[in-house]
DNA sequence: AGCCGTGACATTGTCCAACAATGAACCGCT
DNA sequence: AGCGGTTCATTGTTGGACAATGTCACGGCT
């Protein structure tokens, strides 16, 4: 947190040396984020880039798995592979924030209801946009996954995933990308630890919230949804904390 | 989103192969998150990695650059230099977020608007937890800046720092981490532009606001201040909407 | 004694040249 | 048309060398 302020020279001519691989590895990411690579697009393979930087092929490899690491390009191995280009969309957000809180959370370094608390700030505004902005599209399927919510044993293995899909759905819904995967992610992160005991009441008293929630996004009733989130997240967390058995 | 089920035989035996450097990298992350090794650890030069897991130093140094792009880890060359673990705090959710939302950004994948409309969305239950549950050392440190506000002039370079902080700072006394990470980076992000117009006129009502959330605080007023922090950002935002130039 | 340069040393950073593994396309056989 | 092997471009891994970096200890200078 200290800054170092030059107080007598402001004037500054030397830059930061910068390492091989970071140049090669700058070059690439401003190329990829300035458009001038677009999404799919090949690399030149690494000798090539390895003679065009007039860097070795392990450099530029260094540089490549970085890059790689970040998400902004894919590598595969073969005649017609190559280094391509990611596809970045909201989603890579989405994915960002699950690995990050994951770390957190397996290292102790915040807290489960710390996630759990933020993923209802968010869900409640999610609820109400979908309410508003919510497309016949987007209607119709949030009715289909709770018709096979409906339909699925306890046991199912769908259960978990058109739970998520149910979640992430009315997000989407939302119009706003950046909270669609902000709650995806979030929701990710809190719901697996309520798989392990299922009920069969609780499924049910879950379907049953899922439909009102739907009902009142069908209604277009911000006011509704709202109410009808907030029931169904407090009844999962009043759920959950009769179960913390870790 | 397709989901291949083997339904003819669902007993595997055979795993996916791993490729060397997957497994030195996963061995060395479980290592770190299952505390292990702990922050500030000095890991075992590369050579004698290379040694243990035997692989070459090349396959150990890929590994160690994934793992150091994932921020897990960090690298000193020289004498005493090494592989070091990182500390993992909240913290790193903040960078890793404001880095996905800056490469969205400049790619055009996610709206500006919809960043600002997510933070606001934080900013308000943050406020109000702030007002629950601030400590008086919390109160001082937000006073202190709005007084450091008052007193500096308009293109003083500190006073992006001081916005910065000023939100940060409630954030953090809201007590919740995962919250604070997420409007700090948000922030971050949505209000760097408007540094470059700033009339002393806009300076001192957003000293004016900023003192009225602080006051709302104090008392522990959580309605107060969401109300002052509403007025606030919405009247940022009405500015802002004014010199959209780019 | 204290300060400053200087050189040794351990470690990461880069280079090179080769070979292994991968997987797509091609070709020929039936 | 389908099947199986071959070719080939590309990434993955290896081993060994040298360069760059930054700490430490030492020795000389003041």
């Amino acid at each position: 947190m200290v800054e170092l302020r030059d107080t007598q020279q402001s004037r500054v001519i030397g830059q930061k040396v910068l390492r091989p691989r970071e140049q090669v590895e700058e070059r690439i990411r401003v190329a990829i984020l300035s458009g001038e690579l677009k999404t799919g697009d090949l690399l030149p393979p690494e000798v090539e880039l390895a003679r065009q930087f007039n860097v070795s092929r392990t450099t530029v490899r260094e540089a490549l798995r970085s890059l790689t690491t970040q998400g902004l390009i894919y590598k595969v191995p073969g005649s017609r592979g190559g280094n391509f280009v990611q596809l970045i969309d909201h989603h890579s957000l989405g994915t960002a924030v699950i690995d990050s809180v994951h770390n957190l959370l397996t290292l102790g370094s915040i807290e489960f209801t710390e996630v759990a608390e933020v993923r209802q700030h968010l869900e409640v505004p999610a609820v109400r946009l979908a309410a508003a902005n919510r497309s016949a599209e987007d209607l119709e399927r949030l009715r289909d996954i709770v018709r096979r919510q409906k339909s699925a044993s306890v046991d199912d293995p769908e259960v978990p995933k058109l739970d998520e899909q149910f979640h992430s759905l009315i997000a989407q819904a939302s119009g706003n990308r950046v909270l669609a995967s902000f709650v995806s992610a979030l929701h990710h992160e809190t719901e697996p630890v309520h798989y392990l005991d299922l009920s069969p009441d609780v499924g049910r008293a879950t379907v049953r919230q899922h439909k009102a929630i739907v009902d009142a996004i069908a209604a277009q009733d911000p006011d509704a949804a709202e109410d009808a989130i907030v029931k169904h997240l407090t009844y999962l967390r009043k759920h959950l904390a009769a179960h913390v058995k870790r």
